[in-house]
DNA sequence: ACAGTAAATTTACGCCGTATATTTAGGGAG
DNA sequence: CTCCCTAAATATACGGCGTAAATTTACTGT
């Protein structure tokens, strides 16, 4: 009805990543459309594309956007401390994990982390080809850390979830211990983390003993 | 209009299956839709909820039907020779690897695989929490490997695929030397990939030293 | 011969991203 | 003060997706 609105109520970019990683962080990725982003603004889904090219731009300013929250201390920080900081705004947004990787490079901030971390390896005697593989590496196994945390399903409705974490269960408990003693042994492992500092620990440590070794 | 035609010209949820696979290699994941698959035995889409549940039912079948074509030796295989039976089938298909790790657990041979590399962890003196993290890790980041292999864009589509590695390309090729110094220095393998091999051997060694020492 | 089941069809719905064309508020130049 | 350009939205429409529901018909077993 009435197309330019008076100034004072134009969209601004910026409040629209907000929105949308609201909507990420609490209803998940697949909540994120064109249509609810607008609807949260009252305004069409056409009215985005003057802000983003096209849904794919919107995501990956919403990778950049989180990766506004890295906190990498000034000095020097060695490989476990990016590496730590990365974890933590990734686990403060694990919907926008899934999505991190192809994106990464494209952000101020992930290609400055990306420096770091193959300068770092790079010093701990890599070859140029190795660092620039063992960062990839790196980043892709920190990123599925998250992405597959036990009890994490990529899926934000709580009924769907559950009912995903049940069939989980069934399956696993339904195993032959003879067959399966292993599986057997350490299903609970696999339907919740007893322990997230723990996990993460022991993941992060595995990653940088095999960089540090190879 | 024929609703149930003569036996001989049923539909087959193997050959359902084998089509799904053919379009995935050929044409990518999101080329794998249900009017498709459909539409290659001239046939309506809901057809195939006679022999799927759902979608997901479909792709969990297709990871399934992909771990056909795992080649364990017999006997006793270590770590690192389950993880490289692993890894051919997955280049074989690297379409299916992205939705390869929610369902591994949920096929039989992905149990069998998480067993046996289970208890390879164990054997090599990890807790039992330990050595399920560890298999978790382990597979995902194989399959990282996979999926971001340099060159690989997850499009199927050749014109599209151009596309993003041109705009890699330039992103990559742009950047200050004076700030970015290892990102230049490696900028090539970001773009593809100088030996196939090596960066395999590479990865997994990595992957499995980490765990060695964990 | 006939009932019951197996395996498809038809139709329809509500999502999605986005191409295209149109509308209008506001700011700068004459 | 007016005119015009452009910024920023709206309206409309399209084709694609997965799938719910009801219907139809070929075959199988009694």
């Amino acid at each position: 009805m009435t197309p330019r609105p008076p100034a004072s109520e134009r969209l601004d970019r910026g409040e629209l990543l907000s929105t949308a990683l609201a909507i990420a962080d609490t209803d998940g990725l697949d909540a994120v459309t064109l249509r609810r982003v607008a609807a949260d603004w009252s305004v069409t889904p056409m009215a985005l594309y003057w802000h983003f090219q096209h849904k794919d731009a919107l995501l990956d300013a919403l990778v950049e956007r989180m990766l506004d929250e890295l906190e990498l201390p000034g000095d020097e920080p060695d490989l476990r401390t990016v590496m730590t900081a990365l974890l933590r705004v990734l686990r403060a947004h694990p919907a926008l994990a899934e999505i991190t990787p192809i994106r990464l490079m494209r952000t101020d901030a992930g290609l400055d982390m990306g420096e770091r971390v193959v300068g770092l390896l790079r010093a701990e005697g890599h070859s140029p080809v190795a660092a620039a593989q063992l960062s990839v590496l790196l980043l892709n196994a920190l990123i599925a850390l998250v992405i597959r945390q036990p009890g994490e399903t990529a899926v934000a409705d709580p009924v769907q979830r559950d009912a995903l974490l049940a069939a989980k269960r069934a399956r696993l408990k339904s195993l032959d211990p003879q067959a399966f003693p292993h599986l057997t042994e350490t299903a609970d492992f696999f339907l919740g983390l007893p322990d997230e500092q723990e996990y993460y620990e022991r993941g992060l440590t595995m990653l940088l003993n095999g960089v540090r070794l190879s």
